[in-house]
DNA sequence: CGTAGATACCTCGCCTGTCAAGGTATATAT
DNA sequence: ATATATACCTTGACAGGCGAGGTATCTACG
């Protein structure tokens, strides 16, 4: 049910670069941001978060540093860069497009519309 | 371009149960309509295809069984079966339900039409 | 006859992203 | 003290996709 991890496979960064387009975050609050948005059908995995940062850090689509707070436990937050956003704004376009094709691969006569 | 190799994880048994669902098929052939209905923006990789196929027919959902050809290189069909089809119609609820996930993490400010 | 290309099948081993399981530290409440 | 919530992180296993390689048949060309 909800959704597989072949599925998601692939989605991880993606999604973690649209919710720091919304401003910066850290890891906690992405994770529970992503359970309520889906309303708990779709948990994105500690583990798998955390690689992904390293990722996207690597390769230079987010940022990060260490916040202030004098209370509680220290986050390390995270922001998006320019080359973040560029990669964002490909991804969605070619979420579009796989929709599409797998659509297409997967419901025989359909799309068939005009041709 | 086109589609990645994360993206389409997953979707290769389905799409395969699709084809055989229109009738028996086998390897080759399956992959070359899978090209054309396309436009060559995906191609199953071999490797990927007949690994699918075991996986499919280890697990019940399709059957094998050589053909009689008595020209040419000998064809191995596939047959679609009724455990295969169940798990299509599974799959493909699966996929409208793992898109709406993915479409309402990737866009901000979307999706949230009726809250 | 040789060799090239299309048809048709298959296997081996690497790579990469996900995730279970474990760990650390701080603050609050009982 | 002990539990719970917040907050971070690492290690190693696993599985699916795929590059690279192999086999065999038939047709076409020179």
């Amino acid at each position: 049910m909800s959704i597989t991890s072949d599925v998601i496979r692939g989605h991880t960064e993606p999604i973690i670069l649209s919710h720091l387009i919304e401003g910066d975050s850290y890891g906690y609050q992405i994770n529970k941001e992503i359970m309520e948005k889906t309303n708990n059908l779709y948990e994105l995995k500690e583990a798998t978060l955390y690689s992904a940062f390293r990722r996207l850090e690597e390769s230079g689509l987010i940022l990060s540093y260490w916040g202030d707070e004098n209370v509680g436990a220290r986050r390390r937050y995270y922001a998006i860069t320019d080359k973040g956003r560029k990669a964002y704004q490909e991804y969605k376009k070619d979420w579009e497009n796989a929709k599409d094709i797998i659509d297409k691969l997967l419901n025989n006569r359909e799309g068939s519309s005009n041709e």
